[in-house]
Order: C-alpha cells, then sequence, then structure tokens
DNA sequence: GCATTATATTTTATGTATAAACTATCTCGC
DNA sequence: GCGAGATAGTTTATACATAAAATATAATGC
C-alpha cells in the first residue's frame, strides 16, 4: 500500500489519495489521447491540436480572435499563431484583419476547413465513445459531475500556493 | 443545450455524453498541470516531464532501463532518450550499460537527483491537494473508482476502431 | 555457425508547447 | 493631441513529443 517514491519523501499514507487521483487522470487522459491521436493520424492525416482548434472554430462560424483560441485552447499565444499558420498552409482556415482595431486577427474555418471538420468529428465521437464504453451513464454522469465540481475546486486554489507546508495542516 | 458543433456534425445529443466527459477531463488535466508546471518552474526551476521521470526513478532505486521508463512515462523512446540526455547534464542521472546486453542502458539517481526529487515531491502533493480541495475524500474516492473503471474501459477498446459508423447502433 | 528475426535504443524530421522579449496598436488621462 | 500604460499578436530560444528510419546487439531456427 505504502509507496516508496512517498514514503521516503515523507509523505503520510492518509494524505496520498489526492496525488492518487491526479495520476489517475493524468494517465487516463494520456491513455485516451493517445487512442485519438492515432486514428486521427491513420484515418486523417491529423492531430489532435488541428482537430481541437477546428472544433472551435467550428462552433464559432463567426471566427475567433488569436487570443480568444489561445484562451479557449488554454495554450499560449505563440503556440496558436503556429497553429494557425499551419492550417492556414493547408487551406483549412484563413485570418483576417479586424476593421476597427488592427492588432486584432480573426480565425475563420474555410469551406474546406469545414467540410474536414464535419468529417472528422463523427468518428471523434466514435473512438471516444468505444474508449469509455466498460463505462454505464449512469457513471459517466457521476464522473461528469465530479470533475465539474474539480474544475472549481482548481479554479479556487491559490495559483502560487507555498510548497513547503504541510498540507494536512490546513 | 445542444453544441453546435456536433449538431451540424449529426451527433444526437443522447449521444454526446461520452464526449462531454473526455472534454471535462481533457480540461481537468490541462488545468492542473498548469498550476503543476508553473509551480515547479517557479520553486524548482523544472518541468513536469523532469519531475515524472525523477519519480519513477525515485521508485525504482536498482534504476530503469530506458525501455521500461518509456512505458511508465508513456511516451516514445526517443522522447525518453532526450529527456535523459538533459537530467544527465543536470547531473540528475546517470546511464550505465548492461553488463549482459550491450543494447540495454541503466538509469539511476544521482544523490544529487534523488535530494532533488526529495524536495520536490512534498511541494507537488501540496499544490496538488490544494487544487482538490474542494473535494471530499469521498468525492475523490469515487473519482478514483471511476477513473480505475476507465482505464480498464480504454485498455479493452479495440486500436483501430472504424470512425465511420453510428456509435449508437452498438 | 549463419541468416533471419526480434529487441533496445538513437537519430532524424517535424510538430506542438512554453516563457520571455518584442512590435504594433489602442486607450486613457490629462 | 500626447505620453503612459494596456492589449493583441508575433518572434525567439528552448523543451517536449511524435513517427519513422537507422543502428546495434541479441535470440532463434535451421
Amino acid at each position: 500500500m505504502h509507496d516508496p517514491a512517498t514514503i521516503e519523501a515523507g509523505i503520510p499514507d492518509d494524505q496520498l489519495l489526492p496525488l492518487r487521483v491526479w495520476l489517475a487522470l493524468f494517465s487516463s487522459v494520456k491513455q485516451i489521447e493517445a487512442v485519438v491521436r492515432t486514428n486521427l493520424r491513420e484515418s486523417f492525416a491529423s492531430t489532435l491540436p488541428r482537430f481541437d482548434l477546428l472544433s472551435q472554430l467550428y462552433r464559432s462560424p463567426g471566427g475567433l480572435t488569436m487570443g480568444e483560441i489561445s484562451a479557449r485552447l488554454m495554450v499560449t499565444n505563440g503556440n496558436v499563431t503556429g497553429l494557425i499558420t499551419r492550417l492556414v498552409d493547408e487551406g483549412l482556415v484563413d485570418r483576417l484583419q479586424d476593421e476597427d482595431d488592427r492588432r486584432v486577427q480573426w480565425v475563420r474555418l474555410t469551406p474546406k476547413g469545414n467540410k474536414m471538420f464535419s468529417s472528422m468529428a463523427p468518428a471523434n465521437q466514435t473512438w471516444v465513445t468505444q474508449a469509455m464504453a466498460g463505462l454505464s451513464d449512469a457513471e459517466l454522469r457521476q464522473l461528469q459531475t465530479l470533475l465539474g465540481k474539480l474544475k472549481s475546486s482548481v479554479a479556487a486554489a491559490p495559483k502560487h500556493p507555498r510548497g513547503d507546508e504541510d498540507p494536512s495542516a490546513g
């Protein structure tokens, strides 16, 4: 039961639950990501970041600014610049300047990009559904509820907590 | 309630639960990752992949082979080569050849690496615990159970499912 | 023994990601 | 108007990640 990587690091066993849940979360996501990534590559010669980006644009027919994309994908601005550049090269999206604010870039799906996402989305849904087929609807809803609470919890947590305190003391 | 990115892609609303759970999982992990990454950088001038690698080595005092590290971190061999090279440069790990099989590289923590991980582990545990402070122990255990089921489910799913079928038909 | 095959790791080319510095533009207060 | 700061995005340097090809060694079958 005791985890050698934490015993010697001085972490009592009864404090390990959040850490264990975090590791389980992390590996679940990596596992599913691997499935989706492999399938996206084999079926569409595409990638997960590209798919996520197309997905965001798909649900925003009016387009999105670079900053809004960055916020929604939870990645840096510079990352979005690179992703968009590649997608523009592939003809899946186009960019246009804002009329009023010349700092702002609007990004939209091209018809080709729209068609591309429309064919990817059902496939992606199938892969994810099959990966989660071992969970009942009730379990999925339970998971959804818990993840909702987790999201609030993380948002409420201090951004730069001191890492040298005993978490059991709080 | 209806999600425009799926309605138009022809996905009925009652089939969206797994997809929604997947998105919630994905964003939860990214959220927590961001916290941990920021803190690792600010407190230890380090990164999450380095920390995960040190953690694996810490709990294997006899060392690990490159392949075993790759399997445990769920990343490619080539990725591990690069990570280890950087950690060797920093003096946190060392490599040695297997006596019997000259293809095999054994990797172990140096005393410096051991000390480094020992100081990082409690801090990491604090950050994660604080991020999850909004969930009760009962909820964390519930989450742990569900993630265990999810892991089995993903492992049991076909690796290369056809993505062009209606998942409601299965 | 020797060719074949399998295994362990590295290399190569490319894509994705960050943080920090930088450029350009806008807004606000005066 | 104008200067100070804020905001949007890009660039730079570097790290992390993949897939595929290459290298080196080991194990197997004959």
